[in-house]
DNA sequence: CCTGAAACCTGTCTGC
DNA sequence: TGCAGACAGGTTTCAG
């Protein structure tokens, strides 16, 4: 499921709470309870359930895809990865979901759960979370971000558009569906050369990843198939998984190609 | 430096 | 009905 409209959706959930879950911020760990031992990064499953109880949520955040929880002496990092999710139970007996992989019990009563069918979703527990976060290349939505940043980091680089924005050390967040999305808003063909952009399409470009991932937010992001969240983004989709079907600028059917093995979703006639 | 394939996993859907 | 194959929002690793 996350992208990063998504995280920042689930994010924002945990965070500010809802009149249904309030915030978990301050929750203060009392037991752990890992269900499935890959879905732990690191450190080991003995020293994570030494070290973890105790500590408490002191705020919560978003790098990337990552969700980044700050605690009283660690960083508790999360990433979804294809169909992790969070969820909050109102006591600690509630139930295990299948496909629950880590259960975190709260002073408090409540339960942080991660469900994750696929089983691709890591945590870290970690003092330097830096470390595991290094490497990725800017959020797209930072001010910082700029027209002339995206420009510089095009130059030179003799890679194909799709391929280039899914990888994270380039930009931060963006995945298959909103990296499709962009590139229709920015009327720029997958396929082309990153090096290739005139300044005038770089400018596109910016303005379409900023957009689409500002309209994922605002939706609370993409809910697909049995991974669910709530958001609405995928009745507004302009091409992801929409092969076949008209484009909703100029009424060609949309294409779909493979690039890197990723199914890749584009308008022959405003994507040259 | 860059692309493609495979691996890590489970579930759903399509076509024969 | 059964079954093989394709495919799914991500990332890492390895071969060429």
């Amino acid at each position: 499921m996350p992208e990063l409209p998504e995280v920042e959706t689930i994010t924002r959930s945990l965070r500010e709470g809802s009149p249904e879950v309030p915030s978990i911020l301050g929750e203060q760990v009392s037991t752990v309870n890992l269900l499935w031992q890959r879905t732990l990064a690191a450190p080991s499953p003995a020293e994570f359930a030494a070290r973890l109880p105790g500590q408490r949520i002191e705020s919560i955040r978003r790098r990337a895809k990552f969700l980044v929880l700050r605690l009283s002496a660690d960083h508790l990092l999360i990433h979804l990865r294809m169909s992790g999710d969070l969820r909050v139970e109102p006591e600690t007996s509630a139930p295990l979901q299948p496909h629950d992989r880590l259960a975190l019990d709260f002073a408090s009563g409540r339960s942080l759960r991660f469900n994750d069918t696929r089983k691709f979703g890591r945590a870290w527990l970690t003092s330097s979370p830096a470390d595991v976060l290094a490497g990725l290349g800017p959020e797209p939505l930072d001010p910082a971000f700029t027209p002339a940043v995206l420009a510089e980091r095009l130059a030179g680089r003799r890679r194909l558009l799709k391929p280039l924005l899914l990888d994270q050390a380039f930009i931060a967040g963006l995945g298959n569906i909103y990296t499709d999305e962009a590139l229709h808003t920015a009327g720029l063909h997958p396929l082309r050369l990153a090096s290739s952009l005139t300044p005038a399409e770089i400018e596109r470009l910016w303005a379409g990843i900023r957009a689409v991932l500002q309209e994922g937010i605002r939706r609370n992001g993409a809910s697909i198939d049995w991974v669910y969240r709530g958001g609405d983004f995928q009745n507004h989709f302009r091409v992801y998984q929409r092969t076949g079907q008209p484009c909703p600028a100029c009424g060609a059917p949309i294409q779909r190609i493979l690039s890197g093995q990723r199914s890749t979703h584009f308008c022959p006639v405003c994507q040259r």
